[in-house]
DNA sequence: TCTAAATATTTTAAGCATAAAATGTAGTTT
DNA sequence: AAACTACATTTTATGCTTAAAATATTTAGA
């Protein structure tokens, strides 16, 4: 019998509490599916995930978001973001607003190259994660999602503990 | 009603495919959860979880691992395996040993006092999973557990066609 | 009006991560 | 014996990521 690849779940033994087994096969799923995304987005738009991200974020607000927003909203810190956007900035795909009513706060928007780039990368980026997932039944994706859904819930309610 | 804090699932409207809200909920569960480990891992132990991560895969294996095949349980790369290696070994809690039968091998094993460290660590960062996890039964982690495990299946048979 | 506190982003230092090239070693073929 | 190919790890260049400090601006209170 052919041994499996080796990855984070190898080093399990029985005696492994079933939470951390869990662990590592969630992490495990996350890194094989973000390694295969992120060679596509390499090897056919020449970006990166982290770069692919906020312009995700930004397609739906044709009024920007803010660095802040945005930081939340990618689950990055803001010192993250100022990197991310300076990049984009430079490929013409993003620009910054200073919001004149509170010039400590700036803006990020598409540019309309950033519109026309990111849409098509859209596209393509969709069909990948739709094969990436189709081993599952619609059944079995809403059964997932679901279970997500609840440990999200427990996550964030811990957090939000004092 | 109180907004939820924003993440990644916050963008997504009706439109979006099935498939990408479950990659982006799989991915904010395990950010979030990596974070809350980081964070403990920092605070209490000045460690990070990558380091954690080289001290466990060695914890079963007093022979020692080659950094091929760390790097491949780790699921990075070996040049990465190379610097987290370079800060365990600096700490005192890991050596490397070149094999005398193939001297381009090397074999990183744990030093007494890392499986000391490491069995500390493992055992409180235990605890953490079991509570990260705790928001889910018995029954519902086993759903979670087998439909990632078929989501991995398909994920691995994917990459290994030519 | 002035000062202190708070907010928003950038900068700094350090660690992790990748892809690709470089280096040293081993195996195979001529 | 020499040349070529393959293997294992490190190095290099680059990008992402964090925590903390720094900078600029706004808000609140005396």
């Amino acid at each position: 019998m052919v041994s499996p690849k080796p990855d984070l779940e190898t080093r399990l033994a029985e005696d492994h509490h079933q939470a951390i087994k869990l662990w590592l096969r969630l992490l495990t799923c996350t890194n094989l599916i973000t390694a295969e995304i992120r060679t596509r987005l390499r090897e056919n738009f020449e970006t990166t995930l982290p770069r692919f991200d906020l312009l995700a974020q930004l397609e739906r607000h044709p009024e920007g978001l803010r660095m802040g927003e945005l930081s939340q909203r990618m689950m990055v810190t803001t010192g993250n973001v100022t990197g991310i956007t300076d990049q984009l900035e430079a490929e013409g795909l993003v620009r910054r607003e200073v919001d004149p009513q509170d010039r400590r706060s700036i803006t990020v928007k598409l540019t309309p190259k950033g519109q026309q780039v990111f849409a098509e990368m859209a596209r393509i980026h969709e069909g990948w994660v739709i094969e990436l997932f189709s081993g599952l039944s619609a059944a079995e994706k809403d059964s997932l999602y679901a279970l997500l859904g609840k440990l999200k819930k427990h996550l964030n309610h811990k957090e939000a503990r004092p």
